[in-house]
DNA sequence: GGGAAGTTGTTTAAATTTGAAATACCCCGT
DNA sequence: ACGGGGTATTTCAAATTTAAACAACTTCCC
């Protein structure tokens, strides 16, 4: 637009208005998540991409990139995990370096129980607030910026 | 819209992909503005607020809640910044128990150094991405979310 | 085959964040 | 003026997150 130093009112307002209003909607939610079912986000997260997965199971690693985490913060996040029994860990059966996490019974029920209510804290916070003109806007802006993001990680290696 | 137990495949997209994508995007620019100015985002933030607030001086809880931080995340915070010159805290004129944080003129020039290179940050993985339609967008969900937010917030009290 | 080079996960220590309790003070009603 | 009930901030310990250093494998390439 005008200047390419700075941002001018409309940019910056919706800048602002993302970064501001985004955090506040995550922390409201994740508030629901642990007073409804003790979990955290993180936590909800792991047993929703387990549970998804073939065979309930993910190599560490695929787990770590779909979470976004750090590769030893999931090491300590499914420690935590495997402790309170939700998941366990194995070795990765052809690739000895690796292990894989893998969604217990118990873990699965505790996703169940869980599911209601943190949609429904989604369903109010996020989603009861929007039309589907608004929902498309949303899911066509959001992946053009991840589109970018993961081509511009990709130039810079 | 249909079961309100859960989210039609068009609302999940929408909540995925704003949950995915602003986490990654506001990794990607924290890392531009780490290795550009050698400021987290949070350092960043509190130079602007202060910079823009009369005196360039703020109350720790005006602050906090600006910056959407615990008080006693804020406390630390503020102390790094004091370590390294950048903000001073100086006890409340009128209310003994308060005390004020104040950007310093090394804050100030700080945060000129640093802003370029930040809202460049901000333009290539933000604002370059979007048309005026879906910055506009963009500040009228996320304002409508956050209004929805707060009013529930006073509810509940 | 042998080893250099790259992967995968974990460990460690340090930095940050959280949450509860402590501290110091304000303000209102008596 | 005094007590009780808030409010503002800090302190402290515990939990989490990060970054760097490792250990154990795999893969490539000769």
């Amino acid at each position: 637009m005008s200047d390419e130093r700075s941002l001018n009112p409309a940019e910056l307002a919706a800048w602002r208005a993302v970064v501001e209003s985004s955090q506040r909607l995550f922390i409201a939610i994740e508030d629901d998540l642990r007073t409804s079912s003790g979990l955290s986000l993180a936590d909800y997260n792991v047993l929703v991409e387990l549970s998804e997965a073939p065979g309930r199971r993910l190599r560490m690693g695929d787990l770590a990139t779909r979470l976004i985490f750090a590769p030893s913060r999931l090491t300590y996040q499914v420690g935590t995990m495997e402790k309170r029994g939700l998941v366990s860990r194995q070795p990765c059966p052809d690739d000895r370096r690796g292990s894989e996490a893998v969604l217990t019974d118990a873990g699965l029920d505790t996703l169940r129980a869980a599911a209601p209510g943190h949609l429904r804290s989604v369903r109010r916070h996020f989603v009861d607030d929007l039309d589907a003109a608004d929902l498309a806007a949303l899911t066509k802006i959001f992946t053009r910026i991840d589109e970018r993001l993961t081509a511009a990680r990709a130039e810079s290696r």
